[in-house]
DNA sequence: ATATAAGCGAGACGGTACGTCAAGTCTTATC
DNA sequence: GATAAGACTTGACGTACCGTCTCGCTTATAT
């Protein structure tokens, strides 16, 4: 069967080889900047490029939504070299102490949900992925998971080292420590702490039932 | 001490009294059809005036924003006589075993959060909850917190009865329950199934740790 | 037959009698100065709208294009109560002298050709009549045609008093005083002034052949 | 006396020796085939590029402006060797009958401006002529001059036959023959045919007035 | 014969204006 | 006095072109 010739005329994708870097960084820069100046809604696809110095279609060109482009931004701030906004940790920590291992990531990771740097664009992701779909599994798959599979990684380890029952399966022992520390930031349904983050581990792993 | 005359010349609140009681019933089922039908963010202020038949000022008179009208038409929705929509059961079982009611209970709130009537509208709030702090609780007082209430109670009474440990928080226990349902729904992190909510109660109950 | 009852759910014309006259001034006056100030290709819809502290959604409700915008604030500066610019005197001068009435229009035609606040819209408009056969008709209706009409009123009264061959078509012979001048002033072809209008005249009367 | 080095660092004129010549001929046909088929607002000098083969580049280095384009496309294109159109006969024919060789002047004239492929680049560029008074003036020297001379050349020859008076200015005596019908397809402001432009050479010759 | 520099195609870029949509305010007439 | 209707100003949308600017590629001398 013949290869399909691909007759589209159409809007023919645009060449990223002479991409202006200079102008990619300076609208991931403006994007995340009035996010955290003026708020999601109130960012503006004409915002950002003003604020930038580009044309909107230069925008339009790269991105498809303002969402996207805030998505790529956020990602690539976790990619800066500069180490000044890490997501998470890229090796979650093995002391042979899972409580404490996991409750060191939670710490990290309360900490993270109060800088506002990170805070304001991620709500706004998020407040997205809640409504659209799409862009929420990419966001998930792109931002989240990562951090995901260390816990996964953790918690075998912790299967093999006999601390964790062998039959628990790891991607829902995950949201114990995970879910409600989101559901809390997410939902405004209570305050954020390293005490309440403790606390979860520690009813986590030992069960509220008594022994 | 003489009475308050009044002397705001100001935007003088509107006349309660006057309402139209018809208008508010048409504006409610215009924006839940809307937001099924076409979506939150293309559900309009003027499409809902023109859907419901009703003049723009009069949805401005008496809500400050989409998301406000949104809310009222939604808790209305779970009040109406009806019963057509229950967003959570009024009483939670107590049969004497907590895994089975916990269960019970989080099987309903899953055949809910797949209906479609119930999802584009609590998704639409939802994000707009994560985004908008102030709306974010009055969601969670109105919406989320009688439901978890019961919750509370319901773990008291395991507590009493000697099935929950008694320095365990049923406030922060919850969370175990309700959070990763919650995340998986709101984030897309997950499938969401009887199964799935079934474990997450033995889970929670027995601990991660072997004994 | 029954009358139509208009099933259109569409566009809904707007009501013009709520339409607010201030806004329309300021448009025909924004509009007519900024031809004059910038010319017309630098004319813009949102330009216009700026100036007159309109917006813009209000120059599209009433009218269809820049050149119609044009053509309006152009006819209404012609009905201005102030006789600030008349396009054509409102009758034809009849001395019983053709030749000295004619001259005598002319003359104020080719007066107000050079009146700056006449020339830059009316030649804007006029480009526009070239390219555009519908514009064009509009143009010659509402604006020529009331002043062609007298002088075929006169040419009329000219072969009743014996002064013009009877065999004439009037509609061709005013042509021979107003063409040539149109066509210098449109085309600029050559220049304009008394003499040479007063020539036409002379020319036009009596024929270029020797009697 | 030394030759001038020409220090100009700046924009250094393009090298005509080196312009592909392959290009210029698309660029016309590509110009001139969009004017027909689209019109000229609409003809854009990317559109020119994109159905030339050609860069924008290349347009913009040869030409100031998109009409400067499509006057020298409509110039090459009276030039073409093959005769296709000819804007005008290259000699006024001269049988010793004034009315008659003008008449018949006017007759091709008539029928070229009912040529299509001569109406639509014609009329833009008169509208821009009439707008832009330098690419006017152009227009009529290198356009319309050339035809206007051979009227003023049979005009002398009529002076000289005795057919026309002595005293008579041909360059005026000949817009009673080109203007009426010039501003009759410049304005539509009536038909065009034979009968008319012949009965525009009768009254002309003959005078309105009796003799 | 080969360097080298111009014209060239392509198209990304910073901009301006387009014509549309909706927001939230204001006015009018109706009930 | 609340309402339905809808005109108003404002401002963002996403698109189309503008005129400028690189980028490789070809091509045609000038070494």
């Amino acid at each position: 069967m013949a290869v399909q010739k691909s007759a589209q005329p159409a809007k023919s994708v645009p060449d990223s080889t002479r991409r202006s870097e200079k102008s990619r960084r300076a609208i991931y820069d403006a994007a995340l900047a009035l996010v955290v100046e003026v708020g999601y809604p109130k960012t503006t696809i004409e915002g950002i490029a003003a604020r930038a110095g580009v044309g909107k279609q230069t925008i339009y060109r790269w991105w498809s939504s303002k969402a996207d482009v805030l998505m790529e931004a956020f990602l690539d701030l976790g990619e800066r070299p500069l180490g000044e906004v890490k997501p998470e940790p890229y090796a979650f920590p093995d002391t042979g102490d899972v409580a404490a291992d996991v409750k060191d990531v939670l710490r990290a990771t309360v900490d993270q949900l109060r800088d506002p740097r990170f805070e304001a664009p991620s709500r706004a992701l998020a407040a997205e992925g809640v409504v659209n779909e799409q862009l929420g599994r990419e966001l998930v798959a792109k931002l989240m998971q990562p951090s995901l599979d260390l816990y996964i990684g953790r918690l075998r380890a912790a299967q093999e080292a006999g601390q964790v029952r062998p039959d628990v399966d790891p991607r829902i022992a995950l949201e114990f420590f995970v879910s409600p520390l989101a559901q809390r930031w997410l939902q405004h349904t209570g305050p954020i702490s390293y005490e309440y983050t403790d606390t979860l581990v520690d009813y986590a792993l030992q069960g509220l039932a008594p022994r």
